[in-house]
DNA sequence: TCAATTCAATACTGATTCGGTATTGCAGTG
DNA sequence: CACTGCAATACCGAATCAGTATTGAATTGA
């Protein structure tokens, strides 16, 4: 069975008669006769009793005309459905996350895209850099955030913020008295280092700063996010270096200091996508996005 | 769009690849192609994006494709539940009712009807014998029980039983110790007559034979209804000329006696259809009527 | 770097379906 | 007995559709 020949048997059991049903059709009689006539051996029960007068439905014909209408609807719907989904109204978006960024301009981020496509579900994953990469190419994912994201075929690349550097240190701790640090002045504290995964990332830009500025570099533990460098940094281990967005950690005995440095300045937050996505979600996603990069926060 | 469309889209969907979809709707991989191309520029949205590796859903893929195997699952169910319909396996059967045939024979049939075909629904209509007539022409009803149906054109006529005439007379009446009584017996007696509509009926053959046995005919009330007829015989109006199933009929103080009358002997309880109508619900339902016709109750 | 592979897309053709006009058949009506 | 209103049929031309063969594009392996 097919939906035109549900629009047809409709029409027919509406009017009663196959002239007005051919003409509502925009249709002439003799294929509308046809087509039923079709439909009745394909179902292989009659539907209408032909009279005199027109066409009366049996207790079949009956039976399919209940179901009919509520079909042609939700095929209908479907479709309108399909078409919003087309144009990103309605859908899902599913974002990648890792790290610092879900502290402060993420957030903010979703919300407005939230508040400007409603409709659109937003599902947060939780993924490593090269997982977020992997699931873009496999399109488990349509936009990822990270950091110091490396160039790659088919996987574009947009700066949300650059953010200053910021050093995590004990309240106590007599570096926490000064305005601001140099990284000279973490010459023998003992540093959290993160993320500790297998890409290059920050603990690595951490490193190299270090060397670059012939400083001696003291890991005193490697963890895998923000959150965790920040509490081990409550908990006395020593300092972490850190983005400004991590400030927004505000845990007990905690302060943090602005990082000078001529190597280790700033850290860009990065949105990543597929290259070729046109997909009208990304897209306005992406608008949001680019709203946000263009008037930084605060 | 087009329930093929949507097995079509289904199966692109399911396999991820146009040659093995193609092969599971026993087609060939072009005219597929061309379907789902067409299907997109149908809906006005691109539905997968074409990979090396085969055919990726994309947002709006995703959306029709959560509606899609709903729909085809309805279409089917709407498809059996029709075919189910023209069996007579399922649906509706209106039977059109009046007198005193419901107090026995026709509750009888009703039930084993409804035990063999469960899924059938009943429903009882009550109408006159013209009512009836007009229902089932305008098929409004599928049966009709009724006694003393004129022969007519396009309506057919079975007799289900005939039934014995029987006398109401109040437990007090003189005539109430007899254990028969004959039509002259009853000269004098206010009679209650039933049921006074338009078309010729028990009150007719009443009266028809009162005339032809030369007995004056005293009519005290006409009423609708054997119930009401009863109701009126045991308040003391009079006697009541009425069939063997009205002794169903249990009110206080009235009592039934064989009625012997060369004209008035039986009155039989008849079954209508129209003559043309081959639905399968009505065929059982007669088979039904005929073990009862050939097995006379009691 | 280049052939082999693996997809989807296109070109073209023959068969089928489909829709329209004209006509027939049938039943009820004046 | 003609007339009317209806569905069904006959026939024809146009559009659609499915199949074979081929092309095009991108990836993979040597």
């Amino acid at each position: 069975m097919d939906l035109r020949d549900m629009r047809h048997f409709l029409a027919v059991a509406e009017e009663g008669h196959m002239g007005r049903a051919a003409a509502r059709l925009h249709l002439s009689q003799p294929p509308l006769t046809r087509h039923i006539q079709a439909l009745e051996e394909k179902i292989g029960v009659p539907l209408f009793v032909r009279t005199p007068k027109g066409m009366q439905l049996t207790d079949a014909g009956r039976t399919l005309l209940e179901e009919t209408p509520n079909l042609l609807a939700l095929a209908q719907q479907a479709l309108e459905r399909t078409r919003l989904a087309g144009q990103g109204l309605i859908g899902q978006l599913d974002v990648g996350l890792f790290g610092s960024g879900v502290l402060d301009v993420i957030p903010r981020i979703l919300a407005r895209f939230h508040q400007e496509r409603p409709e659109v579900k937003i599902v947060l994953h939780n993924l490593t850099k090269d997982a977020q990469l992997q699931a873009l190419r496999e399109r488990r994912i349509t936009v990822g955030f990270n950091r110091l994201v490396p160039e790659e075929a088919g996987i574009s690349v947009e700066t949300v913020l650059r953010e200053p550097m910021v050093v995590a240190v004990a309240a106590s701790h007599p570096l926490a008295v000064r305005p601001s640090l140099r990284l000279p002045d973490l010459d023998g504290v003992p540093l959290i280092l993160y993320p500790n995964v297998p890409m290059r990332g920050l603990a690595q830009e951490v490193a190299d700063a270090f060397r670059a500025e012939g400083v001696p570099l003291r890991v005193e533990q490697e963890v895998e996010d923000v959150l965790t460098a920040v509490a081990l940094v409550s908990a006395g281990f020593g300092a972490a270096i850190t983005t400004q967005s991590a400030t927004n950690l505000r845990l007990p005995g905690v302060v943090f200091r602005p990082l000078h440095s001529a190597r280790l300045k700033e850290l860009e937050l990065s949105c990543l996508y597929r290259s070729g996505d046109t997909s009208p979600a990304l897209r306005a996603f992406l608008e949001v996005v680019h709203a946000f990069a263009l008037t930084p926060q605060k």
